[in-house]
DNA sequence: TTGAAAGCGCTAACAA
DNA sequence: TTGTTAGCGCTTTCAA
């Protein structure tokens, strides 16, 4: 089973490999009685096709390039899943790239995935070099980036306003009566910064913001960051009577970290978290958060792709979110 | 822009498109002055190889297969990190595939990955068809089998064992003085079948063996999971006073049960999980599980494919893994 | 509906 | 140290 070629298989079904070619890839054109004999040779002898001459032959793979900048956030998996979903009828393959929040990085990693050119690309995020952008351009291949909206996508943009988000979660926080709210984050990119925009516009406008209330690092986000961020923010800022996270696992933490102070949430201490990971729902008290549209982020943009970027008139696709109110802001 | 092949930076370059392909790829080969202009030109043309010819012509690719059950499962996610760490300096690509513990589904991928040849194949789990077992043979790829240990591995193999695992959390649970252990399980693929039977045998060992004790899902492992396998755990097993799951979401999930329960741990009820994924260190009560070695697990597999299986000696790898006691089993 | 010829962009093997 | 020739396995184009 050394290498079954086209021509092999034309061999065994006693016709030309262009014709076996044919059979396989377009197998309405060409007779009832042929298709069968291939088929059976193809099966016969265990062929499958070099994806890599295919390529070379019709400057044309049947992958799209997904970059992401982290596989340890839940937030991009969710995404992927809707991506899988989005083509899992189809032959096509992903090709993923894990960025590290570092489009230096996304420039080079994809410039070794642009060359034979993909079906597709998906980007995270909009800060994309001038450089990723000019390469994207001149070989012309469609791309959507996902997870934020943009005025001036690439191609098209699959997402919801961070900032509104944000701006929603910290309202509903003073609409349940908390006036002194403070801001954990961590993983400050981009979108981070402008859910801390949110943040700090919904506050400005209630005049109640502090700029001590607002605690960040560029550390990863997770349950153990968001305790000691907690620990940080009560220190400058005392006061303190609520909290906005920018993801759930950082307010999972202030949670523990409540619980070990004895700190009764919601009643002494508010708190809200962002992204609706799972667990929020279910730990004690639940916490309230803000939902995204995850997994249909990356259904669209999948089907996007595959539909091609014409079949979508806006050239921006906001899917919106919807706060999530919970026992922990129930004062 | 358009299309820049090997030839146009030959000419740019003064030399010939072979001369351009061995001044890229073993620039020790080539003479100093030689090298400075071809590198000189791709900058100027903005070369990128194609990545299809070369494989087309080498028949060898620069990119690792690696198989996968599932993305959302933080237990792959932290073992994709290890091999991504191993692999981080060299130009060698990842190709994931998701199987969803399916091995039937494994196969099919995995055909479609296997032409053109990759560099090696990382399966986790044992699973393997025979028609999977059969490719890989005759197309000759390194392979590397993850999260499992097996006395006849397709090629080489690094695990642990899942039921000694299992007997070491159950028999840390007797240490501690809890006698009616009870077994929460999901996604009961055949790693968790093995810390069930693990679980058993200490159990029978001791003659404290009730299969009453035993509540399983298909469903995957999360948090809700947990907190409902607990309440019909409880309805079968009442006299339970302590708990080993299969998981660490799953544990967390119990806990929270016991929570809204008013059930105390680890006073009335002890609680272990399994794989230390970061949230079980940090709850209230921490959460005692079973350390497992899955970042080491992808970097040692990805070490392993890069510098070439016959430079192990063994061709089972056991990493080991560590009960990890902390509040939850503290009587 | 099927086939012959040519070539995609690169590299192996050999030659100079 | 550099170049020539041939060909990887497939698909495109054109012809039958």
């Amino acid at each position: 089973m050394t290498k079954v070629t086209l021509i092999d298989v034309g061999r065994e079904a006693g016709v030309s490999a262009i014709t076996v070619s044919r059979a396989l890839r377009s197998p309405e054109k060409v007779s009832d009685s042929l298709r069968a004999k291939v088929e059976a040779a193809v099966r016969k002898l265990g062929y499958v096709p070099n994806q890599s001459a295919s390529a070379l032959a019709s400057s044309e793979t049947n992958s799209i390039v997904v970059m992401i900048p982290s596989m340890s956030n839940h937030v991009f998996t969710d995404v992927l899943r809707g991506i899988e979903d989005a083509l899992k009828d189809t032959r096509i393959t992903l090709q993923i790239g894990n960025t590290g929040y570092d489009p230096l990085e996304e420039e080079r990693i994809l410039r070794s995935f642009l060359n034979p050119a993909p079906k597709g690309v998906i980007l995270a995020g909009i800060e994309q070099t001038d450089e990723t952008r000019s390469m994207l351009a001149n070989i012309g291949v469609p791309v959507v980036q996902i997870m934020d909206l943009s005025d001036a996508p690439i191609g098209k943009i699959v997402g919801f306003s961070h900032e509104k988000a944000a701006m929603s979660a910290v309202q509903h926080l003073l609409d349940q009566g908390y006036q002194k709210i403070g801001f954990l984050g961590a993983q400050m990119d981009p979108r981070s910064q402008k859910r801390l925009a949110g943040f700090k516009r919904t506050l400005q406008n209630a005049d109640l913001l502090d700029e001590q209330a607002i605690v960040v690092t560029n550390r990863p986000s997770d349950v153990r960051t968001g305790s000691n961020l907690y620990g940080k923010l009560m220190q400058q800022y005392p006061e303190c009577d609520a909290i906005f996270c920018n993801n759930d696992d950082m307010a999972l933490g202030v949670l523990f970290e409540c619980q070990r102070r004895g700190i009764n949430i919601p009643r002494d201490f508010g708190l809200c978290g962002f992204n609706d990971l799972g667990v929020t729902a279910e730990c004690v008290p639940t916490i309230s958060t803000v939902q995204t549209p995850l997994f249909e982020i990356g259904q669209t943009a999948g089907t996007i792709l595959l539909k091609g970027l014409e079949q979508y008139p806006e050239d921006t696709i906001d899917l919106g979110f919807a706060v999530a109110p919970r026992e922990s802001s129930r004062k």
